[in-house]
DNA sequence: TATGAATGAGGATTCATTCAT
DNA sequence: GATGAATGAATCCTCATTCAT
C-alpha cells in the first residue's frame, strides 16, 4: 500500500533469468514422469513456481515446450563424448569403455536421461523432432561410435565387424537402462531392480571380448 | 483343423464374437503410434469398424481397454520360447541364439512388439500395470534367459559370469530395437534405418562371444 | 433344437397381455424412486423382465412411457371416493373421515401414491400433463372434497367456512404423507419415520374439530 | 448501509466474490424448474452469466454444485423462526399463526421455497442430502413447533394432543403449498391457481381452532 | 413378437490458451 | 512482466432409440 522499496532488482532479475531453465527442468521432469499428452501445462508451471499465464510468456504453446524441452537436452546429450574420444591415446577398448561409463555419468543419471523417453514416445505424433534428433543427436551418436569401433578394427585390436550394428548392440543397453530408470525403475513397488552399473560393466565385459580378436590375449 | 459343426451363429454373432479382438487389435496399434493419452476413444472404435458406442459395449473405460490391451498381448510374449527351451540339446550358445531369433520372429516383428512402448510410456501413470507385466513378462523372461546363461556357466561353455546382468545386455537390444521399430522406425522421414535381422545376428555373434570361455576353441 | 412343443399360448398370451401392466408399474416405480430423467429405460425393461427393445414396442418412447404411467395411475386416485361419498348417509365429519382414510388405504399405502412425486418433478418440464392432471385429479377431487363442506356448512354442521381453502387444508397432509413416503420415508437412513395411521387421525381430529359449529357438542 | 470503505477490489475481484451466489441461485432456480437430472450444468452457467468452464472453477461437479445449492439455502429455512419462539410472550396460537406466517413470508415466497422440491426429488438419488437436511432442517424445525405446541398443552390453551403428529398436521399445508407453486403453480395453464394467503389463513383457524381447549372460549 | 447389438446425439468434465488487471 | 479468472473446443462416456436377426 505505501510505497516499496524499489525492487533490489537482483533477486528478481535472477529469477526472471533463471525462469527458461526453471520451466524446462519441470516439463522435462513431468514429461518424462506422465507422458506429453498427459501433462497439464499447469502443473508445469506450478512446479516451476510460476502462474499459468508465466509458462504462455516464455513459450507459447504447450508443444512448443515439449520441442525447447527436447532441444535443449540433447546438447547435453553428447556432451563431453566427443571430446573424450578426440584426446584419447589407448587401446580402443579402454576408449569405448569411458565413453560408456561418461554417459552413463553425464546424461543417464541425470534427468536429461529421460529425454529419450520422452521422444520414444512422441516422435509419431510431432514427426518434425525425428529430423533434428537423427541429425543432433542419433547421426553424431552413431558416427562417434562407429569410428571408434572402426579404429579399433584397423588397429587390428578387433575382429573385422561391422561397425553399424555393433554400434547398436553397444548403444542399445545403455539407452534401454536409461528408459527402464524412468518407467519400471520409478515405480513404487520396487521389484528387484536393475543396477545400472553392474550390467553397463557387464556389457562391457561381454561386448569387449567378443570384439578382441582371436590372436590377442583376453584382456 | 477338420470341419467344424455348421456354424449356427449368424453373422451378427459373429461380428459380436470377432469384437473384442478387433477392437485390440486397433487399440494396440493406435495406443503404439499416438500414445495412450493421445489416442481418442473413438478413433479405436473408427479403426476397429464401430461407432463410439460400441467400444464401450466392450469395456467399460479407455483405461480398462489400455489394461486388456496389455493383458491381451502378454500370452504372445513369452509363448514358445519356454518350449524351445526345456526340450533344447545342444550347446546353450546354440539355444540362446535361438531364443533371440525366435522372440524377434515371434513378438518383435508382430504387433505385440509394440506392447513394450506402451508400458514403457504408461506405467508410471497406471501402476498396477507395472506389477502385473512384471510378474507375467519381466520376471519369466529373465528367468528363462539366467537359467539358460547359468546352464552354460555350469556345463563349462561360458566363463563364470553373472547370469542377472548377463541377461540384461542380452535382452536390452532386442526390446530396444522393437522399441525403434515403433518409434523412429515408423517415422517417414526414412533415416538409413536400422536393419533389426542383422543387428540381432552381430548381437548374437559378439555378445555370444564374449561369454566364451578363453579355453575354449572360438565358435 | 428339436422341435418344441407348439408353445401353449396360454402361458406366452399370459404375459403378453400383461406386459403394458408390467412395464407401467416397473416404471412407476423406478420413476418414483430415482426420477424420470435418472431413470434408463433398459433398467424398466429389465425390471419388467424383458429386453429393452420389448419396451418400445409397447411404448414409442420414454416420455410416452411417461404419461402412460402417469394417465395410467391417474384413474386409480380417485377411485372409491366418488361412490362413497354418493350413497353416504351421517354427519359430514364422518364423510370427511372416512374419504381422508380410504385414500390413504387405496392410494397412499400402493405404489400408486408415488404417482404425486412424479408428476410434482415433472409438472414443468411436460406441460401436458398439468392440463389433463388438472382435469382429471385436481378438479373433481376438490370437487368432491368442497362439495362435501358444503354439505356440512349448509346442514348447519360445520361453521361457514371457504370450501375452497379448506379443501386444501384437509388435502394437502394426505398428499404430502404421500410425498414423503418415496421420499425421505423410503430413504435407509431410518430417521424416526411419520407413523401415516396416527398422523391422519390427528389431522382428522384437528382439522374437523375447527369446523365444527361452536354451538355444537364437540364430537 | 453506510459508506463501506472504498472497495480496493477491482472489477475482476468483485464479480469473482459474487460467482459463487450466482452460480448458486442459477442452479437452484433451474434445479426446481427442471430437475436436477434434466439440468445441464451449461444452462446453470449460462443463466449465471459465465461459460460451462468457469462453474467448474467453483463447483468440482453438478453433484456437488447440487449440495452446494441445497447447503447455502439450509440456512435462511429456519432462519428467524428461532427467534421469533424465544422471546415470544402471548397465547400459544399467536405464536403458532405467526411461525407459519413468517415461514411463508421468508421461505415459501422466496426462491428458497423450492428447495424442498429439489429435496423430494433427490433425496433418493443421494442418501447423503437425507442426512444433512434431516438433522439441519427437518429435526430442528418439527422440534420447534413440537415445543410450541407442547407449550399451549402445558399452559391449558391447548386440548392434550399428541405434539408430533399435530406438528405435522401444521407443518404440511405449508411445505405443500412451496411444492406447488414450484409445479403446478408455474404452470402456464393457468387454473385458478390456489391462493397461498387464503390456505394459510384458512389453516390457521380451522387448526388452532381444532387445537383449543373445549372448556375456553372460542377465539 | 422378442431380443440385444449397434448407433450417435447429447451431456459432463477437462485443460490449453487468452487477457484484463 | 506476472497473475489467475475466464473461455470453449475437445474428449470421455451415457443412454434413448433403432433394427437385423
Amino acid at each position: 500500500m505505501h510505497a516499496s522499496p524499489p525492487p533490489s532488482s537482483t533477486v528478481r532479475q535472477r529469477r526472471k533469468e533463471a525462469r527458461p531453465q526453471e520451466l524446462l527442468d519441470a516439463a522435462l521432469a513431468l514429461f518424462v514422469e506422465k507422458g506429453f499428452a498427459a501433462t497439464r501445462s499447469e502443473e508445469v508451471a506450478i512446479r516451476a513456481g510460476v502462474s499459468k499465464g508465466t509458462l504462455y510468456l516464455y513459450y507459447p504453446s504447450k508443444e512448443e515446450l515439449l520441442k525447447a524441452v527436447i532441444r535443449h537436452n540433447l546438447s547435453r546429450i553428447l556432451a563431453d563424448s566427443v571430446n573424450i574420444a578426440e584426446g584419447f591415446e589407448g587401446p580402443t577398448s579402454d576408449l569405448l569403455a569411458t565413453l560408456l561409463r561418461t554417459w552413463w555419468d553425464q546424461v543417464g543419471e541425470t534427468p536429461a536421461g529421460g529425454i529419450h523417453k520422452i521422444i520414444m514416445a512422441e516422435v509419431r505424433n510431432f514427426p518434425e523432432i525425428a529430423e533434428f534428433y537423427y541429425h543432433e543427436v542419433i547421426l553424431p551418436a552413431r558416427e562417434l561410435i562407429s569410428k571408434t569401433i572402426q579404429r579399433g578394427v584397423d588397429s587390428g585390436e578387433f575382429r573385422a565387424v561391422s561397425p553399424q550394428e555393433v554400434t547398436q548392440v553397444l548403444i542399445a543397453p545403455l539407452l534401454f537402462l536409461a528408459l527402464h530408470k524412468h518407467s519400471f525403475g520409478a515405480c513404487p513397488i520396487s521389484m528387484n531392480a536393475i543396477e545400472p552399473a553392474q550390467v553397463i560393466e557387464a556389457q562391457i565385459d561381454i561386448v569387449l571380448r567378443g570384439l578382441l580378436s582371436p590372436e590377442r590375449p583376453p584382456l
